[in-house]
DNA sequence: CGGTAGGTTGACGTCCCTCAAGTATTGTGG
DNA sequence: CCACAATACTTGAGGGACGTCAACCTACCG
């Protein structure tokens, strides 16, 4: 199963490997299961919190959410090419949540028994992780600022800004991307109704700030949208 | 300065000191310069990113906050006995935020360089670190989930009970608590204004939720407000 | 060709904001 | 202890943002 080896993986420099020494790689390799194609629409951890594998995209979309009892659903965090899927199997914490597929997705597959140990005894890879999860964490700050502080509108722009420049990122040229979401994704990570992101994105499309061809591209007018969104970096004082 | 030594001290088994080794208690000694008592409305980075100081707090209550370019202001977390401030001085990162006391604050203060040093050299440590992390990441996820999912009402329902669970680990028995907030930091806190904030708080003492005593103390009745906030935990498929 | 999933639109209701005026409550100096 | 100011909270009226429901429209897929 092992198509490709880890020194021509294109995400070699991502995540947690980034900060892998040489020695490392051997047993990241032991651990690893082998790639996998997971469709579009596909879901981890459908028991919210555990998983035997632990992954990292290859290429694709997905993202993580809760369920609340009445239905209502939280879109926490998306992630693409060079994300780790599933990670409270390894820290065994964090909230109930599952991972879905939003494209198809092409993953590296792990043991996550393993990995738990090749992380506890690599000191290089544990300190990637730390700093990798140091990153969700302050991208987790921000969407609460986004949540909290900013008007749908601003929320929005906020959101495909964000997605934008991780396509980007992921090799693919400015202006026009491959724009994953659907309204009801928008909604769900905004805190809105469908209906109403719809008229949001509408309305964002009359303004020239995007333009939607079919419904998986998007031509995105990065400077109008920060403007909207307000980048909302924060300031000095009082 | 050292007024108190660590062995008596009485977050021993709080955040990051829960999982120190017998052996790293000279070191963290070594780091700490001693305790302050920080007054109500005190700034700990003004400067919104870096600190000279870690702090541990003893006694009394703060919260994180960002500030956007047109004076919102985002309640990020708050802090209370046990919890570290300053974290981003220690792991460099984060978003740009800054540390308001909500009361008079007693802390540990430590010197910043030197605890970095001290936990890159003591394994037990840094992984009490790591562990700590997680947790507020958790807690982050969660208010995510609160923002965007619930209502108004159900955030503010959640947002009192966090804050009498925490006030009941610092030894405040049931019923009546000591409740630092105003209206004003429940607002920036789910997102809403001040004077909307005070409807809501007003309807839920009406309903018999909560009574005010006076401004610093609130009698709670978790019960009725955990079926309010609807308890945020997620749940099963699809 | 019909079926389905995703998007759009309108009407109407609720939640929340804004502005403004008013009333406790707290803090301060005498 | 009071007078006074400053801070915190309350209340009302009118408007805007957002939710709900239902109909319709369009693309895509077998």
């Amino acid at each position: 199963m092992s198509e490709m080896l880890c020194d021509q993986c294109p995400v070699r420099d991502d995540a947690i490997y980034r900060s892998a020494a040489g020695s490392d790689w051997a047993e990241i390799e032991a651990a690893r299961i082998g790639c996998v194609t997971l469709p579009k629409g596909h879901l981890l951890m459908p028991d919210q919190r555990e998983c035997a594998y632990l992954y990292t995209i290859i290429e694709g979309w997905a993202y993580t959410y809760s369920l609340l009892a009445d239905g209502r659903r939280q879109i926490l965090t998306y992630h693409t090419k060079g994300d780790l899927l599933t990670i409270p199997t390894l820290t065994r914490a964090g909230v109930k949540a599952s991972v879905r597929c939003l494209t198809e997705v092409r993953a590296c597959q792990f043991d996550a028994e393993k990995m738990r140990e090749v992380l506890q005894s690599a000191p290089q890879l544990n300190k990637g992780l730390f700093e990798y999860l140091g990153e969700q964490k302050r991208q987790c700050d921000f969407r609460l600022i986004e949540l909290g502080a900013l008007t749908a509108e601003e929320a929005i722009a906020a959101l495909i800004l964000s997605i934008t420049r991780r396509a980007r990122q992921s090799g693919e040229e400015a202006g026009e991307i491959r724009f994953p979401l659907r309204l009801a994704e928008i909604a769900d990570t905004v805190g809105i109704t469908e209906v109403h992101a719809g008229r949001i994105v509408r309305n964002l499309e009359k303004k020239g700030a995007i333009a939607r061809r079919d419904s998986a591209s998007m031509f995105v007018n990065e400077a109008y949208l920060q403007e909207v969104a307000r980048e909302a970096e924060p300031i000095l004082f009082p």
